[in-house]
RNA sequence: GGGGGAAUUCCAGAGCGGUCAAAUGGGGCAGACUGUAAAUCUGUUGUCACUGACUUCGGUGGUUCGAAUCCACCUUCCCCCA
């Protein structure tokens, strides 16, 4: 399942093997796709013109749209969106935070209203877990609270304590539907999450209990949602070391390019977010040499590749003078090109993290480029 | 030929005597975005010696303490009737 391949200070390089797709490379970027399709126009084959080795979708919002009965109907997500690489679901935990004013949460689960057209919707660990498995993803995650900041050490710990007893319930239904007849998700994987705000002792002894229900990966959720960078850095710091060794670790919802190699050194191995696609989206570009805002005038007449020293087929064939007159005229064709480059690199990012660790000299990459991908071009 | 209407800051378009450097859109310029309610949101957009001053509302000349707003003429455009 998780090989540990090489541990330079506490970054790891290692191999996780799905049910679906073989081997997935680890520190690994995961590509957002929420909704079953990456946001901006990018498709299932371009995931693989961009190096995408695992793909992650959301069980809250294909729950209520296009259901996930309907999915399972149709032959399960991977073949729904024709990606046969390996997929990963988020549980609906991030939409507790996100749709907050949408929801109540109860010791059985969270009622949601939902943001499509109101109606009421329930959804504990075991309505995730079921989802999950009828979506048929690669890894399950858990259902969790993703608590916003600042939090009360009172709300946190009562927080963070549900959500383990949920964890519980999660790996009960979890066992259960693997092993009913004619799943659809057989030897799908299961990660729990840690929680616990910003308060060490919470995330520690939170730690410590999930560790203790041998998922078979742990997640760090409930980060870069409004804490100071350093505070996020300083959490997983503590965390870290309660963290089993030999299961592979998730960021959740992390983060900048430095965010990455900074997770990486800490002894993180997966990653999603959104902002390479949402950011490529509002014109925000990743380069090895920082940030082009493609929208700023002095890329009007331009003539030059987002980043000379990129590969990606966008960066092949169009120039910053080109994507901007797209932007600028609201051609969708700017929103599909933008994603694509920023996966491209998202991706190129995590590779060349496991390049520095298979040479070992992972950490002249990170002095080289953690404050140097900051910068705006 | 006769009658009527309109000209506003980059564009469209409010304003109809003081609270107007002038609403609102659009465009321009810049910023934000971290398990996606986001092709979204925010700021800014006459000039300068910028908590103040100066020049602007087709042109010229008036009325008034005060005019984008009222009057006269001029210029241009639009509509209707011949």
């Amino acid at each position: 399942m998780f090989k540990l391949l090489k541990i330079e200070g506490r970054a790891r390089r290692g191999q996780f093997s799905c049910a679906h797709g073989g081997v997935v490379q680890t520190p690994v970027f995961m590509n957002v796709g929420t909704q079953a399709a990456i946001k901006g126009g990018v498709s299932a084959f371009d995931l693989r013109e961009v190096n995408c080795q695992i793909e992650l979708s959301n069980t809250y919002h294909l729950h209520l749209r296009p259901g996930d009965g309907l999915i399972r109907q149709m032959g399960g997500l991977h073949k729904f969106m024709g990606w046969d690489g390996p997929i990963l679901t988020d549980s609906g935990g991030f939409q507790v935070f996100s749709l907050a004013p949408l929801r109540r949460i109860k010791e059985e689960g969270v009622y949601f209203s939902s943001h499509v057209d109101g109606r009421k919707i329930f959804m504990g660990p075991e309505e995730s877990m079921q989802i999950q498995s009828n979506l048929g993803s690669d890894i399950a995650m858990a259902f969790d609270e993703c608590v916003e900041n600042p939090a009360t050490y009172e709300y946190a710990k009562a927080s963070c304590e549900r959500t383990l007893r949920w964890l519980e319930r999660c790996k009960r239904e979890h066992e259960r539907l693997n092993a009913l007849p004619g799943t659809i998700n057989s030897g799908q994987l299961l990660f729990g999450i840690n929680q616990g705000a910003t308060f060490e002792d919470l995330r520690i002894w939170h730690m410590e209990q999930i560790a203790k229900l041998d998922c078979d990966g742990y997640a760090i959720g409930g980060l870069a949602v409004g804490e100071p960078t350093q505070v996020m850095y300083s959490i997983i710091d503590a965390v870290e070391p309660h963290m089993p060794r030999e299961k592979p670790r998730y960021l959740m919802g992390v983060g900048t390019p430095s965010n990455i190699i900074e997770a990486v050194a800490r002894g993180v191995d997966f990653f999603d977010c959104v902002m390479p696609s949402r950011n490529g989206r509002h014109g925000k570009l990743f380069t090895w040499e920082g940030t082009v805002n493609i929208l700023n005038a002095k890329y009007a007449t331009d003539g030059r590749p987002i980043s000379e020293s990129c590969g990606c087929p966008v960066c092949k064939r169009f120039s910053r003078s080109y994507l901007r007159h797209l932007f600028k005229a609201e051609e969708t064709l700017a929103l599909r090109l933008a994603v694509l480059h920023n996966l491209y690199f998202y991706n190129e990012l995590t590779a060349k993290i496991r390049e520095a660790l298979d040479e070992g000299h992972f950490q002249e990459f990170r002095v080289e480029y953690s404050e140097k991908l900051a910068n705006r071009v």
